[in-house]
DNA sequence: ACCGGCCCCGTTAGCGGTAACATAGCGGCG
DNA sequence: CGCCGCTATGTTACCGCTAACGGGGCCGGT
């Protein structure tokens, strides 16, 4: 009578299993998986050769907890849905790709209490770092971030106070410049599209800087609209189609993303309106979206790639070299008129 | 002399200090965390406000070495930049959400290879489940897939050979339904415009089935073009610009996705082209842009949500009753004739 | 011949939790 | 009054891996 084979029995390999089919320790089989210390290259074959053979995989939760590290870094953003949070996971993974790094993303939906939720969650995990959007947090959330005692990258903003390091564009500076733009060219009646989320604070600060340059010229919005979920583009027709109604003498539209701007500047094409002659436009993230779009819209770039290069390098610095402080990095997003506004 | 506040010496916290700090052993401490087992009223609180006040975090890494136990799905998707996959994701949180289980996010660029590595990470930390798009699989990949002894869900394809189990739907037959759909309308020199990436194997399949359909029909594509890279909406212009120039006898184009659908389909119309009347245009996944464009694009919904609550409702439920079974789960995209289709 | 040093590999003792079992207290019942 | 059966808590033994150290060969130097 033969033999069953051994691998009917399906247990998950261990170090163990690994060991025994190569007639060394498991101490040496982890050595030569992790390339550490040092190991004859025979042994090192032989090693290689039944960890392939039987098909091993490393239990990293075993590892992580007996050398006290994990190669993880926790990312948190609002969401995912919007174009602007996939390119800075992308230069996160840029610059994680040459570290033994790897991030996790966690979704937030724009609510403080799931970010506390999730950043839990992340830091039961013991990461080696952690990312997250916006300055705003929950205060257990602060409390937990303090003391984690792992660099910590506060991401996008830096309009407010950090709790360790950040990097990000100031938002507020970002609505002055626009509005400053919008105003010298020669535009009066100035109205605001945007998103209703009480929690999109970097929406707000914009806002905030927008209407503050306004004002110092002597102006202020002559109309306003919010919208939440549903189609951007969608929303941002109908929100133009509203205020162009309701206030028919408007001659620019400053919208708080690229979507909607998109929304925007395709119904008042539709419509036959002159852009940028009897009203303009302008958006904010510099989304590659609108390189299709019939004609450019305003907008500024949110140095979002940039972003998540920044922070990431941050997270991997600390991490090599236990002595690094804490640092914030302020970038600076261009204006592009593009289209939509007119030229003096 | 006072005594330095203790927190000072920054140490992480254990369950130990949580135990020592409300006077009961860290086995109640830990009942009393994970709300198992009976803990008296009294204790329970003690307990709590204790580990509230010290801030401690559980060691998750520790929990689940010593349960076996681990509350993550790992989730492998190509992408996150084309709107698809965020709303799988969409529906695999909605789902495990009331479950205790927490999806981990790997993205593969539609690289084989980084899927394979993208794999072995995640099954590195034993997840209760893996959910990863496609049946197209390296080797090792699907070795490691069959030998880890956890849930799979392949999804979005069923055109092929599954692992364990699938969630999808037939590109092959959606393909064939659209060309019936656009022969049914009397179109007769038709195009296609798609991706170049040689892994987008269900791009691939609408068009296999695409053109077979059309072959039944006594008929052949008479032009298409490819693309990869880049603003897919930019990408759709210029594709459609050059294929109506290359072959200005087409009345029909298929492209093999929303996005670039509808950068032909502003290029159409800045053209001032009759759609559908002169040329049609075709689609593929049934994006929300669409909602906001001057014409609806025609177009196929892929059921992603819905793909992504089934896909997390297989793992949930073989996560809670160890003994169902593999299962295979397919969804029937609807066709949505929208304005660039005509009608008979 | 002896010793120090290097290379290679093994042994031991945890990492921070949890499963499983043991145990203490306490009321109820025949 | 003794025993049962319950609830509430403590004890012990790991989970799978790695840090830290130990020690046997083998080299060259003196």
């Amino acid at each position: 009578m033969t033999k069953a084979p051994a691998h009917d029995i399906r247990r998950t390999l261990t170090l163990r299993d690994v060991s025994e089919a190569s007639g060394v320790s498991e101490m040496t089989v982890s050595r030569v998986l992790r390339n550490r210390g040092d190991v004859s290259a025979a042994t090192r074959e032989k090693v290689l050769l039944a960890a392939r053979t039987l098909g091993y995989v490393p239990n990293k939760i075993a590892g992580a907890l007996a050398s006290q590290r994990v190669n993880l870094v926790g990312v948190i953003i609002p969401s995912l849905s919007n174009m602007v949070f996939p390119e800075v996971m992308t230069g996160i993974a840029t610059i994680l790709d040459n570290t033994g790094l790897q991030p996790v993303v966690g979704v937030t939906n724009y609510i403080p209490a799931r970010e506390e939720t999730v950043l839990y969650e992340m830091l039961s995990w013991r990461p080696s770092g952690v990312i997250l959007a916006g300055l705003e947090h929950t205060a257990p959330a602060r409390a937990m971030l303090a003391q984690a005692g792992i660099p910590i990258v506060e991401i996008m903003d830096i309009d407010g106070q950090v709790v360790d390091s950040a990097v990000g564009i100031s938002h507020r500076r970002a609505g002055r410049q626009m509005a400053e733009a919008i105003v010298a060219s020669g535009y009066t009646r100035i109205a605001f599209l945007g998103t209703q989320m009480p929690h999109d604070f970097r929406a707000k600060k914009r806002l905030e800087g927008f209407e503050e340059a306004l004002k110092r010229a002597g102006m202020s919005l002559v109309d306003r609209e919010f919208y939440d979920g549903g189609s951007a583009l969608l929303k941002g027709r109908e929100m133009t189609a509203v205020v162009l109604r309701r206030s028919p003498d408007v001659d620019f539209l400053y919208y708080s993303n690229d979507m909607i701007g998109a929304g925007g500047l395709l119904y008042c094409l539709d419509q036959g309106i002159d852009v940028p002659g009897k009203v303009g436009l302008a958006g904010f993230n510099g989304v590659d979206l609108l390189d299709g779009l019939p004609r450019r819209l305003a907008t500024m770039d949110a140095c979002r790639m940039e972003i998540g290069r920044r922070a990431a390098q941050i997270i991997a610095g600390r991490n090599e070299d236990a002595d690094l402080g804490p640092e914030t990095v302020e970038l600076f997003p261009t204006l592009q008129p593009g289209d939509t506004i007119r030229q003096r």
